[in-house]
DNA sequence: TACATCAAATACCGATCGGTATCTGAAAGG
DNA sequence: CCTTTCAGATACCGATCGGTATTTGATGTA
């Protein structure tokens, strides 16, 4: 692990925790152990620094999800592997400060257009992700033909990113527990056939 | 309107837009075109502005909706007044920065535990709102007895909350308008008697 | 007219902000 | 053994941060 990746593996929790404008350089130098130079020799500036900590942050709480589902076989099956993951979520990233799409998409729109356009981006390839599972499932008959793909991706995202924020609220992993169950029991359940 | 409620007014959007670190006095003072000693004069410190900011934009999105549900009979009616609330949500709050609960919630869990606190009894006060609509719709035979009230006010509130989330990241209301339908096209329907 | 009141303006504070020019010292190469 | 290289440290920059002590000026009052 070079200099660069150390910086940003104790950087990254931060930026998530704090936010871009309440993470300072000297939050950053007190984390890493070392000074201005250092971190400016590795980084053209703080927004880059925030951009590669974001993009860490992803790589290690979302990333993961996205190969995962891509390895099953089967759209209920994907469907499933979403669900288990996140139930495991609070644990994953409750130390790093909770989901940085969700960070990212409420904290920079009006502050930071180029991070907002990653986490934009991100949760785009999300929900066309989600997407394609279900227009899939409906092409291999798992899923129903009068179920639309759209419209479910974005109350799946929408449950998996709602129930995120509630469970970090409140430090309660029932909000992203219950809404999982709910997934799998009764929103699978009614589009499968 | 006295001054305080003046500078309140001016400022409140851009505390919900720009988070409370992101918000300079210096922002404060722009937009209100009074110095910093009129502002001192009217409030404590950035602090005391920024929670009696969240509170009046709190005052102006949410609170209309307790009190429009408050108003109904019939917990059917009470669920069914929120999702048509919901629908209109995006318009009323674009212009404002957004949801404040959501804004609050993700904001300020590590630098600012008294807004973070505000932010937590909100959240904790729609749930138990959304249970006890529940409980009463099953007290009245409204809905059915095996409807656990908890869980499905976890799920509803997430679906409002990631929804709002989304259709503000991607500035697209169908988002919003997509769970509504679904909780009241889906969920109502399957627990309704 | 003289005085008290008080909201708001002015002018200022030390601390911290993000960023940079310069220096240093250890390793690599001939 | 000398020199080059370059990551990182040091020291510094102007700007801005949140906050405050003092001054101003309009108003009400006796």
């Amino acid at each position: 692990m070079n200099t660069s990746e150390i910086i940003l593996d104790k950087v990254a929790p931060i930026f998530n925790k704090q936010g871009y404008v309440g993470t300072s350089l000297t939050d950053i130098t007190k984390a890493t152990g070392l000074t201005k130079g250092a971190i400016y020799c590795n980084f053209s500036n703080k927004e880059d620094l925030a951009l590669k900590a974001f993009q860490l942050n992803v790589n290690l709480a979302i990333t993961p999800l996205f190969k995962l589902v891509a390895s099953k076989e089967g759209s209920l099956n994907k469907l499933r592997t979403i669900t288990e993951y996140q139930r495991s979520y609070y644990d994953l990233v409750k130390d790093r400060g909770g989901c940085p799409m969700l960070r990212a998409g409420v904290d920079t729109k009006f502050i930071n257009p180029l991070l907002f356009k990653a986490a934009q981006n991100l949760s785009q390839k999300f929900t066309v992700g989600l997407t394609n599972i279900i227009k899939d499932g409906i092409a291999n008959d798992e899923i129903k033909q009068n179920t639309d793909p759209d419209k479910y991706a974005k109350i799946i995202l929408s449950l998996i990113e709602g129930s995120s924020l509630l469970t970090f609220t409140h430090n309660d992993p029932t909000y992203i527990n219950d809404a999982m169950d709910f997934i799998d029991q009764t929103i699978i359940e009614s589009i499968s056939k």
